[in-house]
DNA sequence: GAAAAAATTAGAATAATTCTAAAAAATTTC
DNA sequence: GAAATTTTTTAGAATTATTCTAATTTTTTC
């Protein structure tokens, strides 16, 4: 275990923000200066190997890391780009039967307005 | 209506692939050389806000088109690649009720191993 | 602590997509 | 239906996220 992983791995999993690799990256280089991308790039890979974060493949350009692996959906505000979790009992069961075939895992993306955003306009 | 609008319509609706941008790009110059990738682009950004097409969120680099714009699932061979349908009756409103509010829309990608490609290994 | 294996670095390379500005086509107006 | 206006198309440059590369440094193994 490298300085650079401990540092990556403590920045994923210090709040609960969904963060692209980029700010992940400078939030790494902060405490670590001289971090390279490449290494951000390489630890997030081998953390997603071992299912210790989950990317969550971008709304819009770059893809997020969440750090919990446990399944859940995410709830992205169409107003304020804000991303949230939320969970459906046992889901992964429900797609099993509808498709008839065990699976790996899924990805479940909602598009929406927060409550937040709702009450503003 | 333009012909380039025209083909690239036609590209999509006629089989039941889910072309990435590059794919649907190639398929039309064939049948209407001088198309440029641009054009591709703003008319699938075009088709999408009209609800024509809907676009997949690319699992590997580059983002895929679905020419149905009925809510449904899509489910990717973690082995051969390819890409299919599968749908959950009234998912639109087991994800309101468990967030509490409307939604916009929602994207299902499940990954596991197809039929075909287990009975191989 | 020497040898081998693994990880890090900076920056180049790639891939998908967006942007740009000029030209062409389509649509509207009279 | 010609002129004016708006929209679309084009080719290629620019951008963005990510991957690759090869040399160096760090970690692990014995």
């Amino acid at each position: 275990m490298t300085k650079q992983r401990e540092t990556i791995l403590d920045v994923i999993m210090s709040d609960k923000c969904h963060h692209t690799a980029e700010e992940i990256f400078e939030l790494a280089k902060q405490r670590l200066p001289g971090m390279s991308r490449a290494t951000v790039y390489n630890n997030l890979h081998a953390l997603e190997r071992d299912r210790m974060v989950r990317r969550i493949t971008g709304e819009d350009g770059a893809d997020r890391y969440d750090n919990s692996y446990i399944p859940h959906g995410h709830l992205f505000c169409t107003e304020c780009q804000r991303v949230s979790d939320f969970t459906i009992d046992s889901f992964t069961d429900i797609i099993s039967e509808a498709i008839g075939s065990e699976i790996d895992s899924y990805e479940l993306k909602v598009r929406y307005v927060c409550n937040e955003c709702r009450h503003k306009s």
